[in-house]
Order: C-alpha cells, then sequence, then structure tokens
DNA sequence: CATCAGGGCCCTG
DNA sequence: CAGGGCCCTGAT
C-alpha cells in the first residue's frame, strides 16, 4: 500500500449553490473500497496517465461558495496537474451545470418542490471516469448487490490499487490497460462470470481509445448513446447510467429498469406496479429535459429517508 | 438438500 | 422482435 501526503489545495467554485452531501454522499450507490465519506469529507483516487492522486473535497462555509480541493500524492505535484485536477473534478461532480431552470420548474411541481428544498443542489456526480463506471456497471449487470460488492473486492484485489491518505485508506482502479491484454481465465478465477468477456472487451476499446471520455463528453445525447452501445456489453441500461452518471445528461430517463419502475410506482403514483411506458411518459411531461434529474432527486431523497427511518416497502425491494 | 430469480446483454431464429 | 443462454450466490 502506498501512503500519500498532502502535495496541494486549489478551490473549486460550482455554477449556483452546491449540496455537498447529496452530491458526494449517495445511499443509493453500492458500497465499494473505492471512495469514502468521512469527517463530512469526501475521498477517492483519481487517475491522471499513468499516476494515480488521493483527492479530498471539503464542503466550504455556505453553499454557494467555493469547495477546497485537497490533492495527495507521494510525489510533488505541480501546478499544471492541479489546474488539469480541479477541471476534471469540477466535470465529474457536476459542478458546471447551471441548475436554475430546474429549481423553476421545480418549485410548480407538487412531488419535488418539498425534495428539492431539502437537497438544492445535488448534482449528477460521478467520481470515477467513465471507463470505471463501466466496469461497475457491468458487475452490476444481473445480479444482486452483494454479488456485485463481492466481484468489485475481488477485482480491486487483484488488479486495484491500495492508498492510504488522510487517515483514509482505498482503492485506485486499475488502468484499462492492465486488463486488456489479459485472458478469460485469469478473469474467471475471480467468479464474475460471463461478465469476464465484457470487461476484457470494453478495457481493450478504453486502451485503444484514450480520447474516448472527452469526445463523448462533447456529443449530444443520441449521439452519446449510439456511440456507448456500439462497445460490447453495453445495452439500454447501461448507457443511461453512463449518461447521467458520468456525462451529466439530465434528461437521460428514456429506459427504466424492473426495479426502478417498481420504486418510481409508488413514489409517483401510489401504486405497486406502473407500466414502464406510462413512468417515462409521466416523466417526460411533468419534467421535460430535466427528467432524469428530477428521478435522481426522488431516488436520493428517499433512500436518504430509509437510511434513517426504514421504510418497510423499500426494504422489500432493494434487499441485498 | 434443490430450486430459482436477480439493479442485462448478446446472439439466434 | 422474442426468447434462450450466460455464471454464481443467497433466499426460500
Amino acid at each position: 500500500m502506498k501512503e500519500f501526503q498532502l502535495q496541494k489545495i486549489a478551490r473549486l467554485g460550482p455554477r449556483g449553490p452546491f449540496h455537498f452531501e447529496g452530491t458526494l454522499h449517495k445511499p443509493s450507490h453500492f458500497p465499494a473500497p473505492v471512495d469514502v465519506f468521512s469527517d463530512g469529507a469526501f475521498h477517492f483516487a483519481l487517475r491522471q496517465g499513468s499516476r494515480t492522486f488521493g483527492i479530498r473535497l471539503r464542503p466550504a462555509a455556505s453553499s454557494t461558495d467555493p469547495l477546497n480541493m485537497e490533492v495527495y500524492s507521494d510525489c510533488e505535484v505541480a501546478d499544471r496537474e492541479v489546474d488539469a485536477l480541479s477541471s476534471e473534478v469540477y466535470f465529474r461532480f457536476g459542478m458546471g451545470l447551471d441548475l436554475s431552470d430546474f429549481f423553476r420548474l421545480a418549485a410548480q411541481d407538487d412531488l419535488l418542490a418539498a425534495v428539492v428544498d431539502r437537497w438544492r443542489g445535488m448534482r449528477p456526480s460521478c467520481a470515477f471516469s467513465l471507463y470505471e463506471l463501466l466496469c461497475i456497471t457491468i458487475l452490476l449487470q444481473n445480479t444482486r448487490i452483494s454479488r456485485t460488492v463481492s466481484m468489485m473486492r475481488s477485482l480491486l484485489d487483484c488488479y486495484g490499487e491500495e492508498i492510504s491518505f488522510a487517515g483514509v485508506n482505498l482503492f485506485g482502479f486499475w488502468p484499462a490497460s492492465a486488463l486488456a491484454t489479459l485472458d478469460e481465465a485469469p478473469l474467471r478465477t475471480l467468479k464474475v462470470g460471463y461478465r469476464a468477456r465484457s470487461l476484457l472487451k470494453v478495457s481493450l476499446f478504453f486502451a485503444e481509445n484514450q480520447g474516448f471520455e472527452s469526445e463523448l463528453r462533447a456529443l449530444p445525447k443520441q449521439e452519446a448513446i449510439a456511440s456507448l452501445r456500439r462497445i460490447y456489453g453495453v445495452g439500454p441500461a447501461t448507457a443511461s447510467y453512463l449518461l447521467f452518471e458520468s456525462l451529466k445528461q439530465t434528461d437521460a430517463f428514456d429506459h427504466v429498469s424492473p426495479w426502478e419502475a417498481k420504486i418510481l410506482s409508488h413514489v409517483i403514483f401510489g401504486e405497486e406496479t406502473v407500466e414502464p411506458g406510462v413512468i417515462l411518459a409521466e416523466a417526460a411531461k411533468r419534467w421535460g429535459n430535466w427528467r432524469m434529474l428530477a428521478v435522481h432527486y426522488l431516488f436520493e431523497d428517499l433512500f436518504w429517508r430509509h437510511k434513517r427511518e426504514p421504510i418497510a416497502w423499500l426494504g422489500e425491494l432493494i434487499r441485498l
């Protein structure tokens, strides 16, 4: 395990209100030792090229002030590296989004008004690169959370990079190139099943297309979807997650998986099971191009309430 | 002990 | 465009 020390501190100024905990501490996300929220700060590993940095984000006094970003490493960090890290972190946590239209919309929506009141400034966010998130979503496919977590742990043990900084231990992901040259056999021993094939193909693709993520960030939604769907292992569900969490497309709600449909049936209609098509139509009608962000606010609010005081019907649906 | 669905996707017919 | 196969694991 590598020990990292504090090297640099930078300040980040989000556009408009930024809800620190809502954005960085999401109870709906599955637990894996790749990020740590403790003492009111968020920690994760960020890979830039061949280097991995420890990043610690701290909230500022008020929701409109800048955040502090601490950069940890085992050797010196140049100013221009800090600049690159800053803009990457700025993007990954949705700090550039202008949400004012969404707030106006939410204020007039009887379902959203109270929720956005509680979480005003929460953003779509993902600490990980597109490749890293894609690995996670592949592990989520066709299984339960407990198994996803165990697959994640064995992959990190074998190919990840464990680091220690600011009093926390966590893993950085492997670079795509580390898996790209493997055979299926070593991955199969980690009990990832048929996902071994997807992981290899995805890794090979990203190792060969270094600029893919930044190209994708510049594409309009439909082209981004088409681009993602060409990658082996990426279907409609995975593409949706990537579009919203990684690319911050706030309207990426054109597909709803069965488990999400059940939850939204309760939340939006107060019923057990509403047809996916009906849910999608209602979301589009009510929230337009903000529909995925709206759904996200509803989900996170629900999961937080569930965490504080268990909600019986939800407990049934998301048992690990 | 056996059975089976589970936070999809690919491939085939 | 429907449906079988993929892998393993915890729930029942």
